[in-house]
DNA sequence: CTGTTAGCGCATTCAC
DNA sequence: GTGAATGCGCTAACAG
């Protein structure tokens, strides 16, 4: 493990003249560069990057927190992330946080203790006055998930319309009695509604508060969502789901009830999952630009860094809604 | 953002003095330890990691790669990493390498530039004389994945005797004509392959080649397989899935050709993904035990980090066989 | 074009 | 029990 004092020294030169060659700037004659260089070759050395980064005072590493690596969502998200963070020099961390303040607590010491540049949020467990003063002092930027006193950049899709397309979708099919599976305490979820309550309305039809259930964010969250809606005395025939991942346990409980998907009741998921044409029946869903969401988050990132841009606005990227066979037209 | 200077000013004390109530080592009397812990709180000073790790020479960070953070496979493996760092007094960092060997020697520089102190592998683009090189220079383990040339720890499954308690189940149902759904170059399906060998072997029955198909280890690919199996004049009756994602595939393949699973084609996956419980028909699979792989993996990588252990030695956990929907007797 | 030097923030040895 | 001084490896100002 050499160190640049021995390059400079095999290399007969100074080590401000080895600095140079490394990274490419300062003059330098092409003879010594090339000396220089073999020095390095030979001895295969690589800077020591703690060195460099407590000289800098930078790292330029930037943390993305997911709340679980294996939800499938993010992954093409962190793709457009990492693509556009290595085109500008940067790397790109993952942790995991669980939704567990204490491990995100850990994580956000990795910013204030200088070891990463900037922190991408996709989820977090800080109330919003803690998170706010965060992002007031560190380059922060959330991505996909929000409410509305947030004040950092944000990179999302319009919930809102979203909502509207998918319910608008199941009106247009005929259906009339509509539910939704939705959760509790999400800005996104939340506007989602707020777009599946507009469609009913303005398709002259009566929003019912029956047909609102709230669950988790998961498979399971879908089969009680399913059999919440279906003790009712008059079940809806189609369900918007809040997530693919939803609309999947959703089917599965239907299945489990001896009905059948679309024939008896339509089921609309969210995100295009990847679990979403694979399932049986494949899933219609709102797909989001989810590469170009994380490429816009880290361009915002990285704009941060450099301390230009403010800290107050939101970005909404297009979606679409892609119609699969569980909400085709009843064969029956 | 101050540093320790600012706080032994403040303090009326030494430099070195606060570094020693900030690592709680040496001797401070309890006066002046308060003293200084007030203006730390006071301050809101947290050390700057640059400075610390540049001195120690280590950074207590251990960098996992994943092909793919959306392999829902992979979860609790780095869950169980993350708990064993954490009790440790080390981090988890999580790159994507896409399989990627660009990608991939970046991220090794992390490790060669002492940005990480250890690198975890789930997954490796790197021909094996190379690794074995990197792998004598520095703490790297291998989770999970493995050739036989390897030097360097490794934790896994007993893959061949999986392969046969998943074939065996399939010969205990009555099954005689027993396809395989595998991928090429990989030390996990070579071995899985062994053990359906052995199976038939021992039953009996004869292994015919034409039953043993190489795809991708994919969705894709478990439709592919089962096309080709099934363009066979005698196509079998059951099919061993070298993963659950293949597994998928291959009955969702079977349901557009009009069979049904497990009644005409009973399915076997392997590895337990979230994926399989949920699909219909729920998934028989090999439950891998993750978590505990995780934490061995990362014990061991401790241990190396440490100087203890040698370099070229095998874990082999134990797995599980799960009976679900896929494999059910016929009703019929 | 090249070398000398200072210092990033911290932990640690050695005096006292 | 405490402080002064050194240096981890590197970059960047400055001088030549």
């Amino acid at each position: 493990m050499p160190t640049i004092q021995e390059v400079a020294k095999k290399a007969g030169v100074s080590v401000a003249t080895v600095s140079r060659v490394l990274n490419d700037n300062g003059p330098v004659s092409s003879n010594t560069r090339k000396k220089v260089q073999a020095v390095i070759d030979e001895l295969n050395y690589q800077p020591n990057l703690l060195g460099r980064n407590l000289r800098r005072s930078e790292t330029r590493m930037i943390l993305v927190l997911l709340q679980n690596i294996s939800n499938p969502f993010y992954s093409k998200i962190v793709k457009g992330m990492e693509d556009t963070a290595h085109e500008n020099g940067y790397n790109v961390l993952i942790c995991n946080t669980n939704t567990d303040i204490d491990l995100e607590s850990i994580y956000l010491d990795f910013l204030k203790n200088k070891l990463v540049d900037g922190v991408i949020f996709t989820c977090t467990a800080m109330v919003t006055a803690e998170f706010n003063k965060l992002a007031k002092n560190y380059p922060v930027v959330l991505c996909n998930e929000y409410n509305k006193d947030i004040k950092a950049p944000i990179v999302t899709i319009d919930n809102e319309i979203a909502g509207y397309e998918a319910t608008s979708h199941l009106i247009k099919l005929g259906h009339k009695k509509i539910g939704m599976i939705s959760v509790n305490n999400v800005g996104s979820s939340y506007d989602r509604m707020k777009g599946y309550m507009r469609a009913i309305e303005e398709a002259g039809l009566e929003v019912n508060d029956d047909y609102i259930v709230y669950h988790t964010f998961s498979y399971k969250g879908g089969m009680r969502g399913i059999k919440q809606l279906f003790e009712l005395d008059d079940p809806p025939t189609a369900v918007f789901c809040i997530s693919d991942l939803i609309a999947v346990g959703a089917i599965k409980e239907l299945k489990s009830k001896g009905l059948r998907v679309p024939n008896d009741v339509a089921i609309v998921g969210f995100d295009n999952n990847s679990i979403a044409p694979m399932y049986d029946p494949s899933i219609t869903t709102i797909a989001q630009p989810r590469y170009d969401i994380g490429k816009k988050t880290m361009e915002i990132m990285l704009q941060r860094i450099k301390g230009s841009g403010n800290n107050n606005y939101i970005v909404k990227l297009e979606h679409d809604l892609i119609i699969r066979e569980s909400t085709l037209p009843s064969i029956d």
